[in-house]
DNA sequence: TTGTCGTTCTCCATCGTTGTAGTCTTCGGC
DNA sequence: GCCGAAGACTACAACGATGGAGAACGACAA
């Protein structure tokens, strides 16, 4: 079997309790106790049991992290930076994918088995909206990542939205661009990402005077390339004409300008793009994908770090706290001429 | 407080290993017992405790898995295949990333804290090669993924690496092309992914009668979009010529393929392009490209089961097993002709 | 010397579950 | 109507860790 604080306790000729106040930095230890101890866990190589821990303390040391889809380079890359900011703490990340955007499958799987040994939990809301905030008032410590719930009754990080589409759009106004395309909305959302987004693409379009034309925001109802390309595929066969593209996440920008150039158009002399994202792949299409970095670190940070604050402290006692990072406007060669 | 075994034992008026019993499906259970538990369980809508339950069965329910790095699309795809599978059949899954390719750091999380409360690892070698198979004699029950290690002390689940590049190759011959570059090859390397995928190349050429020119061998260390784009744009400025690429994944591909279109080059007309991994971006990028289809599903699913196999085993009592999927050329627009 | 206090350590109960070893029914066969 | 066996259930002791109460010890002031 394995070691246990007993073995460890026999061989350092001191109590368990002595064991576990070492490992549990308890102040008042005699210095050469402590090293007997420390030398008894280093030579029978001593791992705690998470388990019994767990069981004892309550706390198993773990956060989950529900999001939509681990495929979506987006969130492949937010996992990364939260298991980065989590490890950091000590703490192990347990990723949830939720799929398909059915209100009662996300309710199941927060509320479900596998988020049941977490100690928090972070949740990327896909289908939930804010008429939904209620649902979300459960025990366990939560923090809100994502744009569809806002002011809800715990944390909430998250970006900049209308700011970064306004950036976008402000971008490829400079470059003396006038019929832009808002690739993504959604109709009749308000809040959300693509709410949001298609704000600040108006406010944009307001505050330099262009004038707003509804036949250049085009409805995406996901958002991955192949949704981006179609998208594309059908506002071109309308006859719609345009001369930049404000996509409303990277994947979407990335599907469509292939889809513009496979037409014999050329980005950016014909037809300017931007994304929104800032992911990995944005650095390596053709051409280089201008896009707005959403701070997906800070994100990261501050959500486990005040996940962890609402672990620690007394249920209820922390009031709901907002988060909006800092933006960047990214330009690559989608919006550079050269 | 939560709800526990006494809580419903209390209320359907029967003990708690009663109410252990029917979890469990114990057989020998009056129906009218059964149901009087079942219906506390719903009314108190009661959650096992797996710390205890973790405790007491020594099981935690979790399995790891311990990849490079999930920013690469290919493994983020694989971790997606295997929650699947896992969730399949109940299990949770801890997912681990090793970054850079160093040994020590590497074996340090494979036995490292974060590992420690799982049932078993389900391991995708990166750093550690052959000469290391012996490190991995340990006690936690392990599965390997991938090509750095073949008759390891453990079971091994990979896809038939040579065979697949063999049908790369071939397929770029079958279009005319003579002139084949390698993309991706590591110097020395035997086993390993490169390696084998070498090696079908190399047979592809024999079996044609094609004469093999060490200058269309380029070696590329890490596999990422960036190294196919710069190790395309050295192999460009060095002269060399060629009218078709067999990369050994699909990042390089992608890279790659940009690259040569910079430069004004058609494909497929000029160059023909052919990746690894049939990740979902193959089928958005302009042109799509073709690709061998590795099988994920299928490594997932049987990784997924022997591991669970070794987990309900008496330790040493499962002889090593490989297995090898089945793949499949996926012919996309980098090698179709209009 | 005695009393007090802070330090250093030990003992024991406990977390919620499950395995083992029982106890008490019930029922069929003679 | 008695016996044995199977069926249906219960009691209790673990699993390994930690929190709290308190014991032993030494230092110091009165």
């Amino acid at each position: 079997m394995s070691i246990t604080l007993h073995d460890v306790a026999r061989l350092a000729g001191v109590s368990i309790k002595t064991v576990s106040n070492v490992i549990h930095d308890y102040p008042h230890i005699r210095p050469d106790t402590r090293e007997k101890v420390l030398a008894a866990i280093a030579e029978l190589d001593y791992r705690p049991n998470l388990s019994a821990r767990g069981l004892r303390s309550g706390r198993s040391g773990a956060i989950g992290l529900i999001i939509p889809d681990l495929r979506n380079a987006y969130f492949a890359e937010l996992a990364d930076a939260v298991m980065t900011a989590a490890h950091k703490r000590g703490l192990y990340v347990l990723i949830e994918q939720m799929g398909g955007a059915d209100k009662q499958a996300e309710l199941e799987i927060l509320r479900g088995p596998r988020m049941q040994m977490v100690d928090g939990i972070l949740y990327s809301v896909l289908a939930l909206g804010q008429e939904d905030a209620g649902l979300l008032d459960i025990s366990t410590p939560l923090v809100l990542l994502g744009d569809r719930i806002y002011n809800g009754p715990t944390d909430h990080v998250t970006m900049p939205n209308v700011d970064g589409s306004r950036l976008a759009t402000e971008h490829l106004l400079s470059l003396g661009r006038q019929r832009i395309l808002a690739l993504g909305a959604h109709e009749d959302e308000v809040i959300g990402s693509a709410g949001l987004r298609l704000r600040g693409y108006t406010e944009a379009l307001e505050a330099a005077g262009v004038p707003f034309r509804p036949e250049l925001v085009v409805n995406v109802g996901n958002w991955h390339r192949f949704d981006g390309a179609e998208a594309m595929r059908a506002t071109m066969a309308s006859g719609i004409s345009f001369d930049g593209v404000v996509a409303f996440n990277d994947s979407l920008a990335l599907g469509a300008m292939r889809v513009v150039q496979e037409a014999g158009l050329r980005v950016p002399d014909d037809v300017a793009f931007i994304g929104f994202d800032d992911i990995d792949e944005t650095r390596y299409s053709l051409p280089t994908l201008s896009t707005i970095d959403p701070g997906r670190a800070e994100i990261a940070e501050v959500a486990v770090g005040w996940l962890l604050e609402r672990i620690s402290a007394e249920p209820g006692s922390i009031a709901p706290r907002e988060h909006e990072t800092a933006i960047r406007l990214v330009q690559r060669e989608s919006t550079t001429f050269a």
